[in-house]
RNA sequence: UGGGCCGUCGCCAAGCGGUAAGGCCCCGGAUUUUGAUUCCGGUAUACCCAGGUUCGAAUCCUGGCGGCCCAGCCA
């Protein structure tokens, strides 16, 4: 699909406003720093549509993958390797820049001893609960630690001593000197350092202290020399902190930090912690269960990298609160697969139908485009037989004006194939459950529209005896209600129990069996379905990624 | 009764003193062997509210109101 240019936005502004001043030397330099401690999700999409997007548009433009590891108690290689995975399928590139806070553990160590003799950073004794005690409140200035006017040579010594192993984990931490009295709380001395015998994932057991986000976030920006660091709302009361240690120790390259609101989707969660509590609990069935914002479970869905960029691209970037509608996001997907998914047909909900006047021992091959509108994706070949599924949802007993499908007495035109008349519904005599249909077909209407009647309706089907069973997975919003965030109590107990439908007696047109990878499908008239990882040889396994829009079902809804 | 940020159509979002872009949703209608697609057409006298400045304000000023974030040795 063709991409479209990208708005323009706030930050796209200020970045082109620099450039033109020359500023940085006209450099354009970002990075999407996650935090290795989850998988990946598409309000991640946002931030990595941003920054590789933004460095794309511009020549010499560079985005850098830094993973921010400065917290190893929650941080893996199993999130390192997804994320790379995950950015990499959305379709961008690192090229060799992918970095680690970890790799400047050094460096920033040798800045914190710069930070202690400029007389800027102490070493602190209070405990964790001592110090939110001496922290202050919202609207009360905090106390200054007992330990904040520690000589420079003891401060050293101290911390070399952290560091070495001398003390026990959270016995001391260093601490930025700056006001316990400014109303920004992120200015009370904020810690810097802290004692943590934790194994890191790359680093092993060669620290014992780890460098707040804080300080090292804008410092790995500088060693990099990044020119923007975009980054969400969260952490514009950081800014004042962010420039206050890079004003402390004058690096060579001074990036600028600039915030945008992160995208929140209707109907779903996108923290962390939310999102860890819903694979832990089992509640779906991991990190890519399909129902999930992830990227993994977008991916497994059925939703491409192009439709979740182009998401990006409609959302834009602000700084206001939002919510965005799930609707939006489906129908970036079925833009782009309108126009590339090849057709197939598919019965979810197979009802028997008998060609009454077509012989029981004949297979007629009938040809299908794979796509109305595109005749480079060739045709396909399909078996009409005696015996044929159809659509339970597309018989009804009795006519109504409205409903154009198939109906006692009427006709309806099979899709790629003939019109049939349905002459007897067979019930099942005790339940009264219709079993199958008794029809007749007209020979004369393959590609031909009947003379002196006109046939309105078109059903999908699938042959008895020359299609596959199989399985199809439905979903609905892993929430029923729109802003679960404002929930209170567990996230989990909200989860929507029909989240999910299992359809195990599915009928598949025969080319299904042996799709694999690529594109989702558009099984005509029901949606765009994407074959599961946990699909056999012998037993395809679909993920409806999204259906078709469905004029009749609104008309149904407002009866 | 601390600080920071935000408030333009149901949902996103342009707009940067000259008289309200666009997308999604929604509603009509045309075409259609997918009730899909496509195509036409409709949808904010109005920009949180109230004052003020100006020939002219969504845009500037003042004062309100509403929402979000911050008191981790998380990011």
């Amino acid at each position: 699909m063709t991409e479209l240019a990208p708005t323009v936005d706030f930050i796209r502004d200020i970045i082109s406003r620099d450039l033109g001043n020359l500023v940085n030397d006209g450099r354009l330099h970002t990075r999407f720093p996650p935090e290795p401690n989850g998988y990946l999700h598409i309000g991640h999409a946002k931030s990595i549509c941003l920054n590789f997007g933004v460095a794309a548009e511009h020549p010499g433009g560079q985005c850098n993958l830094r993973f921010d590891d400065t917290n190893p108690e929650k941080e893996d290689v199993e999130y390192v390797d997804s994320i790379q995975e995950d950015v990499r399928w959305l379709g961008f590139t690192w090229e060799d820049r992918c970095f680690y806070a970890s790799d400047y553990f050094s460096q920033l160590y040798q800045l914190a001893e710069k930070l202690i003799e400029l007389g800027k950073a102490y070493v602190c004794d209070l405990s964790s609960v001592q110090m939110r005690e001496y922290r202050g409140t919202l609207t009360e200035p905090g106390q200054e630690s007992p330990n904040r006017n520690r000589g420079v040579a003891e401060n050293l010594d101290l911390f070399r001593r952290m560091r070495a192993g001398e003390f026990p984990d959270g016995a001391k931490v260093l601490r930025a000197k700056i006001d316990m009295a400014s109303p920004n709380m992120n200015m009370r001395d904020p810690t810097l350092y802290r004692i943590r015998r934790v194994i890191h994932h790359r680093t092993g057991g060669e620290w014992l202290i780890y460098p707040t986000y804080d300080y090292a976030h804008g410092l790995s920006d500088a060693l990099e020399c990044i020119t923007h660091s975009l980054c969400t709302l969260e952490f514009e009361d950081h800014r004042p902190l962010y420039d206050w240690i890079l004003d402390q120790l004058q690096l060579p390259c001074r990036p600028r930090q600039i915030e945008f609101s992160r995208l929140s989707l209707e109907y779903t969660v996108m923290s962390k912690r939310k999102l860890h509590a819903l694979v832990q609990s089992g509640a779906v069935a991991g990190w890519d269960d399909p129902r999930m914002p992830t990227i993994s479970g977008l991916r497994r869905r059925g939703f491409t990298p192009e439709s979740i960029r182009d998401f990006c691209r409609c959302i834009g970037i602000s700084k206001s609160p939002n919510r965005v509608e799930y609707a939006l996001l489906e129908n970036c997907l079925r833009t782009d697969l309108e126009a590339r998914a090849p057709r197939a047909m598919a019965v979810l909900h197979p009802l028997k139908v008998i060609i009454e006047n077509f012989p029981a021992d004949r297979v007629e091959e009938l040809t299908a485009a794979n796509h109305p509108q595109n005749e480079a994706m060739g045709m396909r070949t399909l078996y009409f037989t005696q015996e044929i599924f159809i659509e339970q949802d597309d018989f009804r007993e009795v006519a109504s004006k409205e409903y154009k499908r198939l109906v006692l007495g009427g006709e309806v035109r099979l899709r790629n194939g003939y019109v049939i008349r349905c002459e007897e519904a067979v019930k099942d005599p005790i339940s009264g459950e219709i079993v199958a249909l008794r029809c007749v077909y007209d020979p004369a209407t393959l590609n031909v529209n009947p003379v002196g009647r006109k046939v309105k309706g078109v059903i999908h089907w699938v042959s008895a005896t020359r299609s596959v069973v199989g399985e199809v997975r439905l979903y609905a919003p892993l929430f029923t209600v729109s802003d679960p965030d404002g929930l209170k109590g567990e996230i989990v107990e909200y989860v929507n129990p029909e989240s999910i439908q299992v359809l195990t007696n599915c009928r598949l047109e025969p080319s299904l069996a042996s799709a694999n990878g690529g594109i989702p499908f558009q099984f005509e008239r029901l949606g765009y379905f994407h074959r599961d990882r946990e699909a056999r040889p012998d037993y395809p396994v679909f993920n409806r990624a999204v259906s078709l829009r469905d004029a009749w079902a609104k008309i149904e809804q407002r009866r």
